[in-house]
DNA sequence: CTATAGTTTGAAAGCGCTTTCATAAATGGT
DNA sequence: ACCATTTATGAAAGCGCTTTCAAACTATAG
């Protein structure tokens, strides 16, 4: 009755467990020095002798130790880990972007988390939550539909970088694709070809990169005077199945025209089933462009015209950002211009 | 100099930080018991008594609280996460599996930290060792190279799904597809179409899939009282060039053939670029059958007779076998069968 | 009523690491 | 040589949670 202090010892002493993962301590005991150098030495955070630099060098080359990212986590360190914010871990253009993502991460023992937002604002919203449940060091929003300023707010309690948009705050880092140029570039294509009557497949309004390929649209038939015609430009919804609707509206809708360019390049690979389905040959009887340059456009059958998005580079673009955030440097990326791709599927048009 | 010990205070009163996230502590003082009832109820470690838990169980309302999870993870608690072993994060046939994973995970606020092991064993073995070091509670294994052996061995430690073999060990659950079924369905709807030589696009022979998938393929013709012709299976890699490589070869040999078998779709896919190219109809001139059921090809021109593998399904499966794993009950997921979806590519034998 | 077994609850240790804070050692100015 | 600085290093607290252990109650029986 006279203790009043938890009378038990250590539920393990570091030095007896033989088994298991090493720990820092562990390393610490073989070198003959004390945690909190190890640490330092690991951190670079202090400077430390080099005699015993080396000794810890070699019995953590010795024991094989590698550094608990939970623990460094909870103790306020670095978790070593970057969200991703995407909209569907599916995506055939999002793929090749979190692919340059974790090619950009990994050698430099950064891990990446990927959550979905499914394409919505809340969705997004839960996702960083999530991640910041999970004390990841940065978040990377792969464009989406958030606002900028929840994103701005966000980027007040951890380093973020953003694809899609143009935005300026600190802490955050945004890389911005020109949309606009893609889609005067695609245009212009085809009235290059000589195609004067081209339909566009839209993509969403609200989204900021459809609006500006329309833009992108208008601009090319200014710039070659011609007339906008609003009715050869029909909604889509940036997948395949909206492509081919928006093939039949158009043909139903007995508008002439030569060519299509699609928004996105699954669109127009449903625009080109459309077509083929009516018996109208892609490109003898319509060019087609698409945009984005989904590896499968290789393989279309013709090989699809499009405009080509660097995703992999803009994965690989937005986690060096992120990497340069977190070490305290200005982000110095430039995401590399839109550049046309020529393949199959567009042509000059004769008669 | 007299004290040894430490004579700072805290480094922050809990009951003093008002910002930040709501601590477990700061909800049991605010219900009035001890942190150790909170975590009690919070993980059913055992039985509290109804008002205390009606205490707390309002001020984790009242606050907000979420429990970090990885704090609970170095307490040696779960961390509320699975890794999942894929082999690119942006391949078309594991994406819809990942997607599945994610579907099934999400609801019951399991996170998923997917790491790609790039097609071979090491890396997969990396990436094991770094989803162990991140301390999740479960690995989902995609198909992969890693041996049985090192399979087992690894769910000795923590609860292991794989898909894409058969095994049985303790901590393990395996998934498989009827791989050998799907290939002989594949061929024998060929052969119903009446066709007698149809060529096959091998996939790499090391992968128990593509060898599976040519067993099926040798079983459809022996049951058709067909003979196997050697010459006509040519290897290829998984990828659509592999796939118009063969058919380049297939045509060099000046064998006969009228249909083609590819192991997946995306060699399919290849080797109707590659049938486009010399001039050949699919499915006019060849039919054409690949492997998988790819979103994409859906979409191809003309729309591709596969075999449709439920990659999403199986990812819903291995996840939700990963749950019953964690919770200690066996899993009995059981895999689909295969079926044959025939769309355009394929058509009777005329002639 | 007291001894005994069962329950509920709280105190405190510990997960593996980082980070103050303090001390011991080394440096330097005069 | 002496005190004020400036390093290098270690002790220990703490991140937010889980879990053991023992104390405080209850209920049960003798």
């Amino acid at each position: 009755m006279k203790s009043k202090t938890h009378p038990g010892g250590t539920r393990r002493s570091a030095a007896k467990r033989e088994n298991g993962p090493v720990t820092l301590e562990m390393v610490a005991v073989a070198a003959g020095v004390s945690p909190s150098t190890v640490s330092r030495i690991l951190n670079g955070t202090a400077v430390v002798s080099d005699l015993k630099k080396k000794a810890v060098d070699d019995s953590i080359a010795k024991l094989g130790f590698v550094p608990n990212p939970v623990a460094r986590g909870l103790a306020g360190g670095r978790t070593l880990s970057v969200g991703v914010v995407t909209q569907a871990i599916d995506s055939p253009f999002y793929g090749a972007a979190l692919r340059g993502i974790e090619d950009e991460l990994d050698p430099v023992g950064y891990r990446s988390l990927f959550v979905s937002g499914h394409w919505n604002a809340i969705g997004e919203s839960r996702c960083i939550e999530v991640l910041r449940s999970r004390r990841v060091d940065g978040i990377i929003v792969l464009t989406g539909r958030l606002s900028d300023q929840a994103l701005k707010t966000c980027a007040k309690s951890v380093p973020v970088v953003v694809t899609g948009r143009s935005l300026k705050a600190p802490g955050l880092f945004a890389l911005n694709f020109d949309n606009f140029e893609g889609g005067r570039l695609a245009t212009q294509h085809l009235i290059e070809l000589g195609h004067h009557r081209v339909a566009f497949i839209a993509g969403d309004p609200s989204h900021p990169d459809a609006t500006e390929r329309l833009r992108g649209y208008k601009a090319a038939l200014e710039g070659a005077g011609i007339a906008y015609d609003a009715a050869l430009v029909v909604p889509g919804e940036y997948h395949e199945v909206s492509g081919l609707l928006a093939v039949d509206r158009l043909l139903e809708s007995r508008q002439r025209f030569t060519a299509i360019f699609a928004a996105n390049d699954q669109m127009a690979l449903g625009a080109a089933l459309g077509l083929h389905r009516r018996s109208l040959r892609v490109p003898e009887d319509v060019s087609l462009v698409g945009f984005d340059d989904l590896p499968s456009s290789l393989y279309a059958i013709p090989p699809l015209s499009t405009v080509h998005q660097p995703a992999y580079e803009l994965g690989r673009l937005a986690a060096s950002a992120m990497l340069q955030l977190l070490a305290g440097t200005r982000p110095t990326a430039e995401v590399p211009a839109p550049r046309l791709i020529s393949r199959e599927s567009s042509r000059r048009l004769v008669g």
